[in-house]
Parts: C-alpha cells; sequence; structure tokens
DNA sequence: GATGAATGAGTATTCATTCAT
DNA sequence: GATGAATGAATACTCATTCAT
C-alpha cells in the first residue's frame, strides 16, 4: 500500500495534481466552463504538461470518470460482505451511499453532470466486475424469493435511486438529513424492492 | 387545438422554431456544443434573429428550460384529479411519468442536463403553483396515515424517482420495457411510499 | 422665424428628432458605442425611418455636423459688427466662445469628437461663408498693423484657441471659470494676436 | 541605445509589434474600426495572442496611450533645465512640441482622438510626476512676476496650445510650417503669457 | 519531463441596412 | 411615410492543442 503510493507519488506528482484540480473545477464550473489553461494553474503546472500526461482534454475527463466511479462504487461497498444478511448488506450500502456522497460533494456532482451529459462514450464495461456485488445481491435476493422478481438494474434504481436523491435534496437545502431520516428512507427502498 | 397553433403560428412563427431547434440540437450535442450558428441554421432563421427574440444564449436556454419543465409536470399530472384514491393518484402520475418520458425522449435529456448542470440558477419558484398537487397528495397520504410520515420531497424522491430511471435505463437500452414491467415497477414505489 | 419652425415642424417632425438623439447619443457614448437603433429609440422613431431621411449613418452624422459646426460659428458671431473696433469684435467673439461652449456642452464635445476622427472627409468648404468674418476680422487687423504679420489661420488659433481649451478645462472640472478669469485669458489671447 | 533595443525585443518581439500595429493602424482608422484581428496581422502575429499580452483590446489601447503620452510628455521636455531662463525654458519646450508632432504625427492623431473620446476614464494621475516641470514653470513665472497671474493649465492652454494647432494646420496643409512662422507663433504665445 | 508562448478555428453577440406590410 | 422583423457580415474574445526551448 505504502509503497504504491509512493510510488505513484514519484511518477507522477503532477498528474494526481492535474485530477485533482480537474475534479474541483469541473464539479464548480462544469467541463466546457473549465478550460485546461485552468485546470493547470489550479494544479500548479504548465498548460503543456497536461498532454504528456492525458492525450487531450477529453481522455482526462474520462479518466477522471473512471477513477472517481471505481472510487465511488468501492467506497459504497465499505464493509460489504456476503456473510451478512441481504437486509444487513441493503442497509449497509444504503448508508455507505449517502456517507461516501455527503463527504464528497464534488465527486457526486461531478459523476451527476458526466453522467448526464451528452458527452459520455459508454464505458460501463469498466465497471462490471466492481459492481458484481450488486448484481449478486439482487440476484441471491431474486432467487431466494426476499426479492421481487425484477431486473438487477431496476432493484438497484429502487433500492439505491433515492439515497442519492436525498443526498442531493439535502445539498440543496431542500431536506435537513438526520439519522432518523435516513433510516426512515433506507427501510423505505427496502420495502420497494422486498417481496 | 387548430387555434392554438395558429395563433403560436401568427404571434411568432421564428420563435418557437428557435425554441424547437434549441431542444432538439442541446439534447443531442449537449449546451456548450451547440452554437447559437447552428441553432438558428436548424431554425432556417438568421443568427441576428435569436438576439431579437431571446436576450442571449442564456435566456434561450432558461426560457426553453422553464417551458419544458412546465409542460412536462403538466403532462405528468394528465387526468389528475383529487376525486380519485390515493393509489389511482399515484399509480396515474407514474405511468404518466412513463408515457411522457417516452414519447419525448429530447426534453427529458434536456430536463436531466439542465437540472444537473452548475448552470442552474434556481428557477424552482417559477413551478411551485404547478407541482402544487404533488405536495398535496403526498401530505394527504401522510395526514391519513397511507403514507409513511415523511418529508413530500422524500415521498416523490422514492414513490417516482425510479420511474424516470426506469425510462432513463429503457432508453439506454439497459431493460427492456413492457407493461408489466412498469406495472411491477410502480407498484414496487407504492411499497416504498405506503406505510 | 416662427413660420419657419412651423414649416420645419411640418415637414420633417422625426428627422428634427433623429438629429436631436443623435446628439445626445453621440455627445455621451461616441459614434461608434450609438447604434442607430438607439438613435431611433431615444428619437421615438422606427429605425427604419431613420433610413427615409438619411441615406445612412454616416450622412446622418456628416448632417448634423453641419449643422452644429454652422450653428456653432454663428452663435460665436453673435452681435458681431464691422462697425465695431477690432478689439472689441476680438473679445465679443472670446466671450460668445465662452458662452456657448458652456451652455450647449454636448455641441462642443461632438464637434470634437468628429473633428479628431479619422472619420472626416473635409467639408470645410461648407463653412468658407460663414467664417469669412474671422479672415476679415484677422486681415483687417494686420493690414491695419494692430495685429502681428500672420496666416489668419494662425491667428485664430492664438486668439481664440484657448477659449476652447478654457471651457474644456472647466468642464473637466480642472479650472474654476468666473468671469474674472475669463477676462484675464481673453486679454491674454488679445496679447497674443496683437503687435 | 541599443542595449535597450536588444532587451525590448528579447523581452518581447511581439507585444511591441503589436503595440507599434495598433498605433499605426488607430491613428489612420480610428478606434472602432480598427479590428484586433487587423492589428494581429499587421504585427505578424496570431489573433489570439494579443489577449496574452493583453487583457483586451481597451487594456491594449490604454496600455498604448499611457506610452505614448508619457513619451511625448519627455520628448517635450527634452533639454529641459531649470538652469536656463524661464524664457529659454518656454521656447524649448515650444519647439520640442512643434519637432516632435512634425516628425511622429501618427502619435499626435492619436493622442488627440484619444483624448477627444467619450472613451477615455481618466488615468491623468500616471502622468503628474511627468509634467510636473510644466508646473514648476509656471509656477516659477507666476511668482517671479514674469508670468500673468493666471491658474498653471490656463498658462499652458495659453502658451503651448498653439503650438499643437500650428503643427496640426500644417499636417492638414492649410498652413505651410518654416522656421520664420514658428518663430513668431511662439513669440505671441510667449506675449500671452508673459505679463 | 516541463514550460508557456503561439496558433487559429470557433463562438456569442452587435448592428447597419433592407423590405414586406 | 412608417414600422420593426429580419438579415448577415463583422468583431472581440476563448481555448484546445502544439512545439521550440
Amino acid at each position: 500500500m505504502s509503497n504504491k503510493t509512493l510510488v505513484e507519488k514519484g511518477t507522477s506528482d503532477k498528474r494526481a495534481a492535474i485530477l485533482e484540480a480537474t475534479l474541483a473545477l469541473i464539479s464548480e464550473r462544469g467541463f466546457h466552463n473549465t478550460p485546461v489553461s485552468l485546470i493547470a494553474k489550479t494544479a500548479g503546472v504548465s498548460a503543456g504538461i497536461v498532454y504528456h500526461y492525458f492525450s487531450g482534454k477529453e481522455d482526462l475527463i474520462n479518466e477522471l470518470y473512471k477513477r472517481i466511479k471505481l472510487e465511488t462504487i468501492q467506497a459504497t461497498l465499505a464493509d460489504y460482505s456476503e456473510a451478512l444478511s441481504l437486509k444487513e448488506r441493503f442497509l449497509g450500502i444504503w448508508f455507505n451511499i449517502v456517507r461516501y456522497s455527503l463527504n464528497h460533494p464534488a465527486k457526486g456532482m461531478f459523476l451527476e453532470q458526466f453522467e448526464n451529459s451528452p458527452y459520455v462514450k459508454c464505458i460501463e464495461e469498466d465497471f462490471m466486475q466492481a459492481i458484481a456485488p450488486f448484481f449478486n445481491l439482487f440476484q441471491q435476493g431474486v432467487d431466494e424469493g426476499v426479492f421481487k422478481p425484477l431486473p438487477p438494474l431496476v432493484l438497484f434504481d429502487l433500492g439505491f435511486g433515492p439515497a442519492i436523491s436525498l443526498v442531493k435534496r439535502h445539498v440543496a437545502g431542500a431536506v435537513v438529513l438526520d439519522d432518523e431520516l435516513v433510516q426512515a428512507a433506507a427501510n423505505a427502498c427496502w420495502d420497494a424492492v422486498r417481496k
């Protein structure tokens, strides 16, 4: 672990700085209102070097998307274990989503923006492996007759879509989040997916 | 009907053409990849005239947003009546959302894009009146003990968020929509909101 | 007199309004920052009608220049009479310049702007007749040995140039004008031209 | 001298070329008839680079104004020394003005245009230091009872205003300049300011 | 690796002028 | 005469990308 970090740092101090600056800027200003020159400036590097680490702005953004998406998926699955009950696993994910989204609002904004943009060139395949646990969860639930017999993606949207919405409402100031509300909403989602 | 069309046409042939072209182009290419010149060309007008009808690109887009948002809300509430039971009203909206989103994919894309963009300057107030029925529905449901005692917005996200997701999945080709699936998903959402 | 005004008014109410608006706007905003559409709006007429009365923006401005220039020259020569002494005539003009410039700052600004612009196409000839008294004054002064033997234009600049400068300084707030100062400056100019 | 040129060249070849082209073009065509693209073309650079060296057209023009104004003031004060008599100093400046204006007609036109435009945002303060000798000259003259007791600015306009006018007349072809005429005009101005 | 000056195509916007009504 | 919608060329400015150093 620490090895990897050191290596990463040595290899591309700047690469990381560029990615970080890109996230911060784009989540606040949007894709097209974020010039490469500004990214470079914010990252404390020259504009030219961006093209050493990435083949272009699009590549940079795609790379950033992949990283954040993966990171988010993994955070969402923290402490996930097939040893737990379906409901425990379900609620664990639910709370992870809420917790992570609250702690990383920029990442959330970036993902939403990216995924709702005619920009995307479908890179879903990259996450197949990472999201496997979700499919397993829903598959098992359906197989065991605990979940409604619906396609996994639909169960996903029913089960976790509102978790993201909830945080967005909170960030927008439309709803005040507390543990009780999160609990209640999570249970409501459980009602949606369970048979 | 024909009256209205005639009037619209008389009032501003080109204004409507510009709005229409803007919707079509932005939903496919995104805000910033849609030059005013292309909008004008697509609408069959000169670039200059856009600035006769709108004070600028931003104004044009905001105007378009307001129209589509309102139109979508109204379509969603088609046949809505407080004479109906809570569940009938709930499912009516659900199916309206699905039907309308399927029939007007460009509008859906536009709204999603707009609302997930650091562009927005919150014009929520404009729709307060239009969305009142939603609040009434959830308020009544909570008051009568039929719905879970959650804030209306949360109930909205639990109850209708998945409807939009479902259509998006279908459009993306990830899920095949049929009546049975829509029914099942709608009922799952009912389970989410009902006590 | 009143006849002429009436006729003028009947013939071209709007023409006058356009010229007036042009003067007001250009003196404040400059030539190129004054669109024809704004002139029309300010004059309370349509943009199109401007092209009925003038062949274009340039024509309008040239026409305005001629009018104001002539009017200014005439005002400058108010009460001018060859019956007066050279000095009386000289000082009379001096005070007229100051008085008129103070009372019509917009006209002064317009003239300065116009004459210091690579815009001008030399229309000097139009004023030959109007400015004849100036030439007579200086010619006579030189002939009688009262003025220095210099070209009339040079005597003009020596004698009256500072009058205009003085008002500009006052308008700019750099100098406070009072009768005493005007008197002293006029006399200084007299010293410049007299032998 | 050659050093300075080399350094300038090293520091910013193109910046200087842009300023030079701007001067040449604006003095002939006016501010608003001089597109940035033409400036760039004339300077032999791309349009974009102008915005690397200047924050915009306005900034470019203001910068140019400051440079030319300062340069002109300094040229006007060439060989100025408080060791000289008041009259020697006065006439020295007079001849410098004539000489410099004749040799740099474009700069003169630019300054006149700039200063007679509703464009200017008063940057007078930048020149306070440079023009101090003028004030000292007139102050001393008044104090010693050599000059008429008038405000310095008024004495300036009386004393040097006609020098600029004279060159303008010459450039316009209205007056033929020769040493004798310049001498005579300068002396006439001396008469205007001296007691 | 790293810089940042340089490019040039692209974009929103303005505005003189025309013309159908 | 009068209107104002319509045009389209012109223009200031931006920005992804390249490349000499």
